[in-house]
DNA sequence: GTCACTGCAAAAGGTTTGCAACGGA
DNA sequence: TCCGTTGCAAACCTTTTGCAGTGAC
């Protein structure tokens, strides 16, 4: 509701127009607890009878991400998925048992590789930072992944 | 020349066929100075005239992939490339200018991540580090990127 | 001789695009 | 009203798969 109202705001600010299909997309999304992919927006849209087009939801994914609301993760085969954001940059955590993602600040990373870019002569302009492993719920439940 | 050989004697001993299309893909990989994609190789090996299949040279990218004598890179789209290395785990810092990977050890990162992962109960498995920017001389070249 | 490996072609999957209609400001 | 946005369908592109033939050991 937070993310949703931010989001509306900061959109309108920029003149993009607040449309039906934009509006429950943005609900739909807010409302997941772990990382989700186009694919899955659609068929949740498809699903509860909304007529919003494929298109659509890629397309709103993408000015999302541009815009920093959300971020993307990247999985081992390359599938693409995404998860809200507070606006800010943020690195995470996922969970390759349950899928959940915990999102974490840089910490030193930005420090370490500001140095290490310095020795080489390389100028940063961005970095993508993901870990995986199991969340201490999924290490609790199961001793071996399902 | 050093990976090819290294690659061969390695995949002998485990007793994968050093077959022709192997040994010429290898060669055309380990002539890439930066990182490249499956349909880069698959296009370099028919203007080469050499009937090679898009299906072995994906199987066989995936072969070393697994081997770790090379490393995938994840671009901003999603689409792979792939770089060889020594074998061992390595990060990259990629020039968004020209392409060229760098690679780096993880250095304290690892110990960062692990600590963090501590705090929050979670068990890593693996990580990824990537970073983008200018290097050295594309810097020089020009200070806006073609 | 065996069976891992190959090329081909077709299929799969995710994502993008063209376009006419729609609707928010 | 204007033009940003949408849904649809088709196109695209990368990657995977099935299969019969080939060739490394």
């Amino acid at each position: 509701m937070d993310w949703v109202g931010s989001v509306v705001g900061e959109l309108g600010k920029e003149r993009y127009r607040i449309t039906e299909a934009r509006r429950d997309l943005l609900h739909r999304i807010s409302e997941y607890a772990r990382p989700f992919t186009a694919e899955q927006v659609y068929a949740d849209v498809q699903q509860a009878g909304q007529s919003i087009g494929r298109a659509t939801v890629y397309r709103t994914l993408e000015l999302l991400l541009s815009r920093r609301w959300l971020a993307r993760i990247h999985r081992e085969d390359g599938e693409h998925a995404y998860v809200v954001t507070g606006g800010g940059h943020e690195h995470h955590l996922v969970c390759t048992s349950c899928g959940i993602a915990i999102a974490f600040e840089g910490c030193d990373f930005e420090t370490m590789l500001g140095g290490l870019a310095q020795r080489l002569g390389f100028q940063v302009e961005g970095h993508w930072v993901e870990a995986f492993g199991r969340c201490q719920r999924c290490q609790r439940t199961a001793h071996r992944p399902a």
